[in-house]
DNA sequence: CGAGGTTGGTTGACTAGGAAACATGTTTTG
DNA sequence: CAAAACATGTTTCCTAGTCAACCAACCTCG
């Protein structure tokens, strides 16, 4: 028994850890982190979204999205405004400039950084891998 | 293509915080929180161990272990004692009387949560899973 | 021996996020 | 239509980490 039931736990954590490290560390150089790259490319991937979808999407409280929207915005890669569905609670929020132009060199930095991580895997493993995480983190194969 | 390089940390981060998350339920009753079971699990799978040891096995700082320790000390699990290797640097630490009866119970709530958490897989998937998250983690298959 | 580096542990400043209360706007319903 | 329920986003307080500076004990080797 390589290992007790009770670790997996633990070893999750410590690989989660371990890409946030690696993907951290990319992404350094641009002055964005880990939780900031989510959120960009979660953005660019579903266009306008209100917070509440990205709080759903990332996993995160409203909260932290408000404070992490927050953050970007003094970066500058974001701006608030509001919604066009005429519902006047929506912030939507949408890139700069600046982040259009950035989002893709994060892009490719994290995709180099995540593929070096994951180099050691054969792609049957890889798919296994993947396929058991969903099922851990509670989200549908697809969607 | 399922899923693209550059989810997949998010997906760890999912799935990892799946994971605690039910571990902190199982645990809520007895007051003990998920990071405070992975050290007294530590401590008692190696007996008296100075903290740098723990903190490289549970990969926290030592900062962060000592503030942990502290806590289990104010919940009376744990004591801190001189070490018996003549070293009095060395805070060794060891589970108090109700810490050695509390353990086990723990241990118990501990391995059915995430038996539950893991029931979906096979032993194979299982298997795979366990290898790609130590090589992800960066830690050795045996250790 | 003793000066300088090293290791074990603690502390303080800081940070990211969660929970819950809140303000504001929208929908439902009586 | 008014009131109640609900949804969105912000804010406050709290927790649990990191990081870096620090202290104390140990070790090395001139």
């Amino acid at each position: 028994m390589p290992t007790s039931d009770a670790e997996l736990a633990d070893l999750l954590r410590a690989a989660a850890n371990s890409a946030h490290q690696s993907l951290s560390r990319a992404l350094l150089a641009h002055g964005v982190t880990a939780a900031e790259w989510s959120l960009l490319r979660e953005l660019r991937a579903a266009g306008a979204v209100p917070q509440t979808r990205l709080a759903e999407r990332l996993g995160m409280t409203r909260g932290a999205i408000s404070k992490l929207v927050d953050r970007l915005v003094a970066k500058r890669l974001l701006v608030r405004g509001r919604g066009g569905g005429g519902d006047r609670r929506v912030q939507i929020i949408g890139l700069t400039g600046t982040g259009v132009l950035l989002v893709p060199e994060l892009e490719r930095l994290a995709v180099a950084a995540e593929a070096a991580l994951f180099a050691g895997l054969s792609p049957r493993e890889r798919s296994t891998f993947d396929g058991a995480l969903r099922r851990v983190a509670g989200r549908p194969p697809e969607g």
